[in-house]
DNA sequence: AACAGACTGTTTGACAGCAGATGATTTTCG
DNA sequence: CGAAAATCATCTGCTGTCAAACAGTCTGTT
């Protein structure tokens, strides 16, 4: 303690003392902080997180719905409206109606969008040793299990 | 899995797989997504998570400035000024030049602030067990520990 | 066939966060 | 002492997210 002698009593610490150890209220800021510092950090990058997270998904398990990319990235579909938005004039995603279902879009990724996307991959481990850097890996794991545990009950929970 | 057999393949749970016992970049969302509930879930009883903090903090270290509420809490100065406002409109904060420093306010918590804190803490215990039952006690420990260590790094490195 | 209800994508309005500027005050230093 | 720099609270403009309302489309019931 006592790094920095600065002005007048600085240096409380008051937040680690309230939420060390101890669930609390106080766990909203921190977990918005650090979501906050992660997307701050990432869109430094060129790559905002949201379009990542769309490019890796419609990689992963190919096209499907703006309403399904929502919902299974935890963005509001206001939000994504924006991001294919992007992603489409950027040429990295088409938007085609689904025939069988006219309400919605059949979201694919182009070829331009895998090259973007694995050069933002690249990115990524070197990103989270800048973000995470205070967690040993270990920890890493836990923090990733639990938000995850988290996230599931959330899923299952509000259908 | 299949518990809902919606309309056509609801129930990808894309994300969980991605994220389960891997740091990723996906981290970021999981951490906003919990942050949003848990601040949902605390202004829907009444006192918004700001208002509840700077009143619980105020009650734990004394009389103290907007600048370093908004520093420990991590709320921007500017939104520190409207909470404050909101907080001696319902006289549940005093706002007072301090002598010492006229430029700052020592801001107070009123007699009334601490009926109303207590009101409001009662009401924690539910709603961290609402928004955590996927979670047991140890794992909430775990939970708060990591993400205290995040910011505390987070303070330290960009003082 | 016709209607009510639900779903998809979009727009709009409200609000938090951030950066920058301002006025009042304090501190630092020549 | 007195000028320059720093600090606190505040305000404004900008960005991004959320919640609610909206139009178009689909589904189910009668």
């Amino acid at each position: 303690m006592a790094t920095t002698t600065r002005t007048t009593d600085r240096g409380t610490a008051y937040f680690p003392r309230l939420a060390a150890e101890r669930l609390d209220i106080a766990l909203c800021r921190a977990s918005a902080t650090v979501a906050r510092a992660a997307d701050a950090h990432a869109t430094e990058e060129g790559l905002g997180v949201g379009q990542h997270l769309v490019l890796q998904m419609l990689d992963a398990i190919g096209p499907c719905s703006q309403q399904t990319l929502s919902e299974e990235l935890r963005i509001d579909r206001s939000v994504m409206v924006g991001i294919c938005d992007d992603l489409e004039k950027a040429d990295h995603v088409r938007r085609e109606r689904n025939p069988r279902d006219r309400r919605s879009y059949a979201v694919t990724i182009t070829d331009s969008g895998r090259r973007r996307l694995s050069q933002a991959q690249a990115l990524i481990p070197a990103f989270l040793e800048d973000t995470f850097q205070a967690l040993t890996p270990a920890e890493r794991g836990q923090l990733s299990a639990l938000l995850t545990k988290l996230l599931r009950a959330d899923a299952s929970g509000s259908h």
